[in-house]
RNA sequence: GCGGCUGUAGCUCAACGGUAGAGCACUCGCCUGUCACGCGAGAGGUCGUGGGAUCAUCACCCAUCAGCCGCGCCA
């Protein structure tokens, strides 16, 4: 272990029950029969009178230490309460076979605790943080966001969450991909569409980055294959369960495709190795939320627009043909008649009107009415969009005339594929609204450790009694 | 932006036109095998805010603020 100044006082005031190095409370089955020292918090106290359980808890799992009428720290037990930051020392025995707990951590073994260094004390908690009494408003979760991450049910959205980024990254590294930073303050709004934030910047307007697109593709001209995990901001004026003003985007580009299924086949082998990893790293995340995740199968059905419609049409007889895409509940169906007859729970919609995208999106050579864009649903939900973009700077020209842009808004952009940009395409997806997708969250906001809405930026603008100035 | 619902103890909720209760948390007492420990006692609320109707309301009406959900827009 690393010797650092404060384990040197430490060992100062430890020294008489001798300073022994952590062990971490998921590690402690290898270690009965040894007297061993941990460090964490106090998860519950049972206070049974001449003798006192705890449940400790540290980053690595739970714990329960048992606290002898005999014990030095029989009298330091009495005092401590839920939170407080201990360091704890004692035995780990095997526990009797009539108190196994089978099902949870540490369920064979407890630590008989021979003495309690307090490191810090707490405030009596504001709500129940027990596993099964943890039952509180969304609201109220985000005005104690601070507390309530100790939570294994927050713990465990994180984590989750942790791998989903660690493995966008670590597939597209593996294939190959570069990852770059993209700007957050930018000069124009690349898009249209969502709304943006407008920023002062010195004595000229600015905007925060509502997608990284346009610098991705610009880097993609130099790199052939990049991708970036960025913030992206939406002004857009929707209280929803789904709409946050600052997300994580995970997006990424590749140059020298021969066509947009290409674009589609990396961004599935990327949501796939995703669900592998969460499936191998996150099983005790997985079975604490109490969700499976959607089933990928070898190669997931690919239908166009059209023929999305004709199924829904086929199935019960609702014409949604001819509509520019498929609203919620065309969704929904669409995923369901899928799942039905192949048992994927993906399905990927490509060929989009040409006009109901933005202008970089390339178009079907043989029908320009309708491009080569598509999304990836999952679970009645879009997970994922992306395609095909246009390369030749002509055809690009042209769009950015047809959809009235100002091409000095973007020139920086344009000049890039002046200058021999091969056939390429791209995905997106947002890192928030796929954690709770996968995790079968009611609320976005769960899915984001502080997130920012329409109506909240931390306990700033929520109107909470304590927080509104008096007048 | 539109529509619906909600606002009562620290948290989750109940009740009632005659000024409020429970569970958990908190304090005290009891308990040597608990594991959301248990048992007993106690403390804790000008019922979101402002008006109005009423002999009287937390309850009814109006306004306002805040929040949640759905739709729209979006990803």
């Amino acid at each position: 272990m690393h010797q650092t100044p404060r384990d040197d006082f430490c060992r100062g005031v430890w020294y008489f029950i001798g300073y022994m190095e952590r062990i971490l409370i998921g590690k402690l089955g290898e270690h009965v029969g040894e007297t061993v020292s941990i460090s964490g918090w106090v998860d519950v106290r049972r206070d049974q009178g001449k003798m006192v359980f705890f449940d400790f808890r540290d980053r690595s799992g739970k714990v329960q230490g048992v606290v002898l009428p005999a014990s030095p720290a029989i009298e330091v037990a009495k005092d401590i309460r839920n939170e407080y930051a201990v360091r704890v020392e004692g035995v780990v025995n095997k526990r009797p076979e009539k108190n196994v707990q089978a099902d949870r951590q540490n369920g064979d073994i407890e630590l008989e605790v021979t003495a309690i260094e307090v490191l810090a004390k707490a405030e009596p908690l504001p709500f129940d943080m027990s596993v099964s009494g943890f039952n509180l408003d969304l609201t109220a979760q985000l005005d104690h966001r601070a507390l309530v991450l100790r939570h294994p049910r927050l713990q465990a959205i994180f984590k989750v969450q942790n791998v989903i980024i660690d493995s966008f990254r670590e597939y597209l590294k593996s294939q190959d991909f570069f990852e770059f930073q993209a700007p957050a303050i930018t000069p124009a709004v690349a898009e249209g569409g969502a709304e943006v934030f407008e920023v002062n910047y010195f004595d000229k307007k600015a905007y925060l980055s509502q997608s990284p697109q346009l610098y991705k593709q610009i880097v993609m001209t130099a790199f052939e294959r990049v991708f970036s995990v960025n913030k992206i901001f939406r002004a857009e004026p929707s209280a929803t369960t789904r709409h946050l003003t600052e997300v994580v985007s995970l997006d990424a580009e590749l140059a020298f495709i021969d066509s947009w299924k290409d674009v589609r086949d990396v961004s599935e082998e990327t949501v796939r190795y995703i669900l592998k990893e969460i499936e191998k790293r996150c099983a005790t995340e997985l079975s604490l939320l109490g969700t499976k995740l959607p089933v990928m199968i070898e190669k997931t059905p690919t239908l166009s627009l059209t023929e999305a419609q004709e199924k829904i049409f086929a199935k019960n007889g609702r014409d949604v043909r001819g509509e520019k895409d498929l609203n919620p509940e065309d969704e929904r169906e669409l995923c369901a008649i899928i799942k039905e007859e192949t048992g994927s729970d993906f399905v990927y919609v490509y060929g989009y009107p040409t006009r109901k995208k933005p202008f970089y999106v390339y178009p079907n050579p043989e029908n320009p009415e309708f491009n080569e864009g598509m999304d990836l649903l999952c679970r009645g939900v879009e997970w994922l969009s992306g395609g095909r973009r246009i390369n030749n700077y002509d055809q690009l020209m042209t769009h950015v005339k047809e959809w009235g842009m100002d091409p000095e808004k973007i020139s920086m952009f344009l000049e890039a594929f002046k200058y021999g940009v091969p056939p390429e395409g791209g995905f997106a997806f947002g890192a928030e609204r796929m954690t709770m997708q996968i995790l079968e969250l009611k609320n976005v906001r769960e899915a984001s450790m502080f997130p920012r809405d329409m109506n909240r930026i931390d306990q700033l603008l929520t109107g909470h009694p304590s927080e509104t100035p008096e007048k």
